[in-house]
DNA sequence: GATGAATGAGAATTCATTCAT
DNA sequence: TATGAATGAATTCTCATTCAT
């Protein structure tokens, strides 16, 4: 088993995604990018679905890493939030496949489980975040679900926005908004 | 041509692609489920992008129509705020195939220019508060998608988590979550 | 039954056929051009076989009167040969769309028997000219339908390169085309 | 992939479309007297216009080859003529299939160019012939379009008329006809 | 007679997956 | 392991014909 070759399909299979949508990014296609045979693909993964979700689990790794990078438990409740929220940004803006990629799995019925998975964990850094924020009375007493809604749904519609072009973001505008949803969910 | 078999179509059409999704929602079986033969599918519309197109528009023209209900530009502007977003939801709850079809629709390449010209579009109801309300130094002032984005972004998302039932919302979380919105744009 | 009726509907028949082929001239269009409902075609004609056939009968009964007119038995051979030539091109010429009918009719599994007959009849002006003109040793001894062959063989040949716009035909090129079919028949 | 494969599925295309016409020679029955999957088709082959024109272009190569071979430009005009003559005949009686496919083929939107493109095509073997016959005061001052038509016109003929079986041939009616078609464009 | 909405069999094409090499 | 030709079920769309009004 080579490793580089399956990341290689992995990496082929997300942009194609990203760009022209699951229906448009046929096996064979996949592979004639990648520079495999179509049989090949079928050596890494055993089908096309299975592809996608360690697609999609490849990328969810990539991104928790790249955020939590530079990330201590130690900050103040403010703080450690516009960091989550301002690497969040950042990291989507700099990997607009793999946020369109993400977009597509999780509007789809592949990703209804992982989205449903990541919206009820309450173990991750966010919910430990809003959890702390709530004890110290600086945070809304909102469900997590909400509190995650009200940070990550207009944080995503702008990234959105931005890279599909629907609309021009610059950095006092991303602070802005970062700002706005601190005062969203905040006491 | 009957004003009624064409509406059954439509709403076959969109509780089969609501619950299945675009590519599992073959002409065929929409066409047994309405009742009808494949062929007169195509009395009434085009082809399958067509159908899908029409029945957006019932549902736009719908949802507007039902939000606007009892609504009066002469009320204050929060007052006005916390009318569209409970209505939104409310229409969202009661209407959860509805719901689905639109977020599938926005999210494959159907709905890409309809997407773009709603968040664009600054002589909807929502923009005129929006101005209005940064005349009146009430509203923060980003920029009009930023400020539908902090609105319909956690409004969208708590609605999707009830409706796929990754979380059960309740009356006063809904009142909380859109009184987070409002704390997230006002000044 | 409407005479008038009747013949708009072959006449737009026709004329779509010729120029789009059989198979996109479907019946709803024919009917929508010929400003009548699907189903009054179906009063006139049992099926789209009837009424390709019946368009034929007609288009050959009227060649044959505008060909045979001003035609006289009792001129000598050649002066018969050449008429009945020129007034072929003559007709075709001024007659497109008819010209581009019967190919397509004799090109087609509907033409197969009429075109058959027409080669065999040896009762028509032409093959009567063909055999006294044996009788008088002034035309080869081949058989009628290799006399047919060398005489509409090439002129219908020019007139669709003409209606095609394959070749630009002028009044010489058609006298001296009919005059080398003659060279060909000739003893 | 298999020139095996595709030659058998051209070959197959072939006949199926010269006995049953194009619209009804549809993928699924060629693929099925082919032997092989509907799907395989397209493995060699884009689409069903781009088979039929493969299939034309195979079958022209191979007529242009059987006319030519034992053909040499030192032979006088006449010998040249003939020989082409006689062995367009010899090839279309004994490739029947052949013959109605290219009939099919010219009579139908795919072959209007390469129809358009042979009758103007002035460097081709029939064409030199004309063009040295008429420097050398044998062969008559017509166009070449016009001189292909009373060649072809009556030679094509024929061959469709003892295929069809409208009318049978031997050899001396053969001979008659190239013969009558040399008077029609000698000098 | 005239209408035209409704029908559904049939056509071209796509694509995930298999399997012999 | 890697290959890629072969497969065929599934999909969209067309169109001659029918039949209730």
């Amino acid at each position: 088993m080579n490793q580089d070759k399956r990341e290689d399909i992995i990496y082929t299979a997300m942009e194609l995604i990203a760009l022209q949508g699951f229906h448009s990014a046929p096996m064979a296609m996949i592979a004639e990018k990648a520079k495999v045979a179509v049989g090949t693909i079928y050596c890494y993964f055993r089908s096309k679905d299975n592809l996608i979700h360690a697609t999609y689990s490849c990328l969810e790794e990539r991104m928790t890493a790249s955020i939590m990078e530079h990330y201590s438990e130690r900050w103040p409740i403010p703080e450690r939030y516009h960091h989550i929220c301002r690497e969040l940004v950042n990291f989507f803006l700099l990997m607009p496949m793999e946020f369109r990629f993400i977009e597509q799995f999780y509007n789809s019925p592949y990703g209804v489980t992982s989205r449903c998975e990541r919206i009820n964990d309450n173990k991750d850094i966010i919910s430990r975040i809003f959890e702390e924020g709530q004890q110290q009375q600086i945070i809304k007493n909102l469900p997590s679900p909400v509190l995650k809604a009200l940070t990550f749904g207009p944080l995503i519609d702008i990234c959105r926005n931005h890279i599909l072009r629907y609309f021009e973001l610059d950095v006092p505008t991303i602070t802005g908004t970062v700002e706005a949803c601190w005062d969203a969910i905040r006491l």
